[in-house]
DNA sequence: AATTTGATGATATGTTATATCATTCCGCCC
DNA sequence: GGGCGGAATGATATAACATATCATCAAATT
């Protein structure tokens, strides 16, 4: 089975997961707001909204219109199911679903070659030297989600 | 007069400098492309490829296609004149050309609030543990240019 | 002047995203 | 259980961002 996350949960119980935060919230996770959860959660690969629409087509058979998968990945982020990078335009689910890091501060490592994307966690110290330099140049950091232009070890290889 | 760099040049002094080092590597900055440079270094704010098309249809009464102004960014952003802001799809003078840091390590501190943009150069020993913390994730650093989330002063004070 | 090359124009189309109004679904109250 | 109200989804249109391609123009070279 494809595993998902960090701790090998599979999708099914990452979503289970996901549910109970939403009602905890009292939000609700509906059929089609799991199935383009869902959608994230099986690629390892950020996907654009049009891309998830293609891939509903594809392979579960399902029509889901552009405008809605926008509106629920709006959703998703705002429960910090999913996160967009907005260097690329493109969706992924947050791999921390099931564990108990922090949700909102996320990096990202983009390899440009084959697009593949890790979430990760940069050390308090980086963040606080950053900070001093941003404040030093007159601003404020209001996001530490950081998208960085890579490339993986395996494309380096090839 | 309107100034457009840290050192306080004018933008048509610029615009003579950006002309001699396009000389110096065998291209041309042509008339066109010096309207895309100077709309851009007469803005302190990114604009987006059709932004720029507006403003040199209500500012200077000249009509450039939009696909002209995409060709044009695409040519100045190769001589680093010129950067893209991925993160917005904006687009935002070289603040150094005048000047002699190196033009190809930019980071962006970006207000969400107005829009303004501040191109700074982040330290080397910040830069060295963000490599060592990427590298350890298993992926390399490919480009230094950082599109940070901000808030400028003014704008927090307000 | 003719040739060649690079720059620009014109047109079409692809991709990403939002606005708006209609319809459906779900929980709640009676 | 029937109706009400609000949230979610569908349908449609359109805006904003970007590229592909072929034609035309201009400049440098011979």
């Amino acid at each position: 089975m494809k595993l998902s996350t960090d701790n090998n949960l599979s999708s099914q119980a990452v979503l289970q997961l996901a549910e109970a935060q939403c009602r905890q919230r009292g939000s609700r996770l509906t059929a089609k707001r799991k199935v383009v959860l869902q959608g994230l959660l099986d690629n390892p690969k950020a996907l654009s909204a049009y891309e998830l629409v293609d891939y509903f087509k594809n392979t579960l058979r399902v029509s889901i219109p552009a405008m809605s998968v926008y509106r629920i990945l709006d959703f998703l982020q705002q429960q910090q199911l999913v996160h967009k990078l907005s260097s690329t335009n493109k969706f992924i689910a947050c791999s921390h679903i099931a564990c108990d890091h922090r949700h909102d501060m996320p990096q990202f490592l983009i390899c440009k070659q084959c697009g593949d994307v890790k979430e990760i966690a940069l050390g308090n110290t980086l963040f606080d030297h950053l900070q001093d330099q941003v404040q030093n140049a007159g601003y404020q950091l209001r996001s530490t989600q950081l998208e960085l232009d890579c490339i993986c070890h395996q494309c380096a290889e090839a």
